[in-house]
DNA sequence: GATGAATGAGAATTCATTCAT
DNA sequence: GATGAATGAATTCTCATTCAT
């Protein structure tokens, strides 16, 4: 009978899965949850990730997020202490899904296999930030002021940051540091992710997931790698 | 090379200019201003910089501003219709700068000179960001839902674009649109000088301006060129 | 003949059946009330009477008619959107009634049993104008500018006015319009009941009721018609 | 070199005249006025009769007054103490006029002359009425609560109701109080002209003033009298 | 487990009135 | 005499949170 005090489920891949899995709300966390309490839970959660896509941190309210999870503002409370608890309980996930996948970066050789590697990679992202990427944003937004998620966002970034400049050690240029370096390929990464997803450019994922994987391959290497016939534009 | 002049003392220069010509915000908009309310309004706009940078747009309450400027609440609307008329009349001036700068982007040849302007230029844009950059993080938190915002951001990034992707016409390799690739490496421009500001990461923005130097050439002409001696880590 | 019921139990009676079913405010109107929040309604309703009564539309404030309801400000907007709100819930309830009535206006021959029947009538305005009084006087106030309730007004004034033409139709002089006739009875009934309902002058409804159906006897027949004896002075 | 005091013309007739002279503001009531300031004061009026016209009375910002007099807001309290002081004046002008109004009601005997007397007398009330209407509308919004404004209403009512009363002596029908029969008919009257005015119903004036003449007569004298050739609908 | 109702502190906004020039 | 600017008390309205059923 464990009672699961913040799972982490990891990297799950499905979102209906992972939302309907306990995601771990501080009221509800000593709690045991049946299968009905699960669901409802479950429902809170996936209505926050919707609403704060649609309004930002701070002007979601807890009554946008009841309304769309179909459930009343009592029961809210039922398992979130307030709506930073919720967004705790979002940010916690992606954060473990984001250093999952940072964990899984490939080396990232000088070559085709390296340049499709890195690609294949960059799809992973692509995907994890479509699924959160509202919760990402607003993490900007939280950050703000408060320093808890400011150092969970820190985490998250300095994990990519590492194994991209691990990738970068030898290869950058003199004069270089690869640390920086890296920085800027992750903020690369991270911000055309956001743009593309908030619409304000007319640009696929799939275009800009090859475009990032030249971009970020000419950056290490020194030498843009041409996209192998039919890659271009899946998204 | 000398640092930045900080945001308040910035702002209060550009100000008296800004607030006679575009940047008046609504109720004021009719009115002819005098000595005194043009200080007054001038001193509203710089808290509105200084409080949207500390707790955000949504967070910033008209009162902090208020107090920021030490004046009262009722002065408040003698010129602004509400706290979006004020975030405008910033918006509206960041946005003019950025456009100019956008325009100043120097030719970016394939050499040592190249790399220079390009390292200048990318100065002036660390200097502008550091200036307004609660205002451009605001930005992406007003953003959400209002299209107004959208739209005057969008415009801004479509320019920075535009002439990315004219230097990288010719230089991009096959298999990469132009179009895609400059809006990478504006990605990673904006992103990194965000990184830095927040003070998320370690990095002066010197390293950080001379390693978007170099990878931004990198992505441009497919190598990466070493950064001069003795420019490294000037902020 | 029993004295007309007061404001507050009188338009208590009535609310349960008007709440439930016309009359209710725009928050509440999705909603599903259940019986507490009927009960919470109704006294807001009634506050709202009682403090349009004793400082008219415009300066009553949301919190003098909270306060009287004994509840909390919240609450007022769980049911209207605002002040406006409330009163168009008030001000269709006594249109509607104010409707009936006018189609109940009796035949009024020209003998002893019209005069009685129009008396009748008129003690039955009387009693409607003194349980919701405050509110059509504060529909004078609110009618300016607005014209929602402009309209609400004048549609009641229609009906009143249609059904005293048809009475005077064939019995005024040639050379008198009905319609503008009727209309003139329809002020004098009016306005006469305001000024017994407002204190101005020293007189009974009921001294008032007798000599409005004399006199609009008098404007309908040509001939006033003695009260019979004993109906003077009930007030 | 005479400071005067309170002035009360009296039946002026022509608007700009009457609000040019000076209606007594406290604030001015000392001091004596020169041609530009009396003039400054005549617009302030003038605007306050427009503005309550539009606005109503509690609805009324000082603003609108000072804008529509085309002046500034710290002019207006060099004049008036406050918006009720210049409601005051204009209340008491008004007043004034229609209590010289009231004492000039004809004798009214049961013949044509006599019908055509109140006639004109009633001419002579729209007239009024059109001028001061706002003021008179404003008047009883002003009057909720307050009782300043409620005795000068209530006096005006009074010496109505006492000059048509006298009229009724004898005429009316035994059963019926001549005073409260007066009361009726100076409330259709006003009322009425209100109707008329506020665009509610459309009729003119001048049919207003035919029909209101014909119904008082028939409450006077029991007998409606039908209106002289060609004198219907002058308005 | 769930929910409708209530609450009240907090934020926005208005506007009469005063003041310095 | 006139005016632009400033002020702050008064009000409206919102929304996170608690409670009784």
């Amino acid at each position: 009978m464990p009672s699961p005090p913040r799972p982490r489920t990891g990297a799950t891949g499905d979102r209906s899965a992972a939302a309907g899995s306990d995601g771990a709300g501080s009221p509800a966390a000593g709690r045991e949850l049946r299968a009905r309490g699960r669901r409802t839970m479950g429902r809170l959660l996936d209505a926050g990730v919707e609403v704060f896509a649609s309004r930002g941190y701070h002007a979601a309210r807890v009554d946008d997020i009841v309304k769309v999870a179909q459930t009343s503002h009592g029961t809210f409370y039922l398992y979130f202490a307030n709506k930073e608890d919720l967004f705790r309980a979002l940010a916690e996930r992606v954060a473990s899904e984001m250093r999952d996948l940072a964990a899984d970066l490939p080396p990232l050789g000088d070559d085709a296999a390296g340049v499709e590697g890195l690609r294949a990679w960059l799809a992973r992202f692509a995907d994890l930030y479509a699924r959160y990427g509202p919760v990402i944003r607003a993490w900007t937004e939280a950050e703000i002021g408060g320093s808890e998620f400011r150092r969970l966002g820190a985490g998250v970034l300095t994990d990519f940051s590492r194994v991209f400049a691990q990738r970068l050690i030898g290869a950058a240029p003199p004069g270089v540091d690869p640390a920086v370096a890296a920085l800027a390929v992750v903020a690369m990464i991270e911000r055309a992710n956001y743009y593309v997803l908030s619409g304000q450019v007319r640009v696929t994922s799939g275009a800009m997931v090859d475009t990032l994987a030249a971009v970020t391959h000419a950056a290490l290497f020194g030498a843009a790698v041409p996209a192998p016939t039919g890659m271009t534009n899946r998204g």
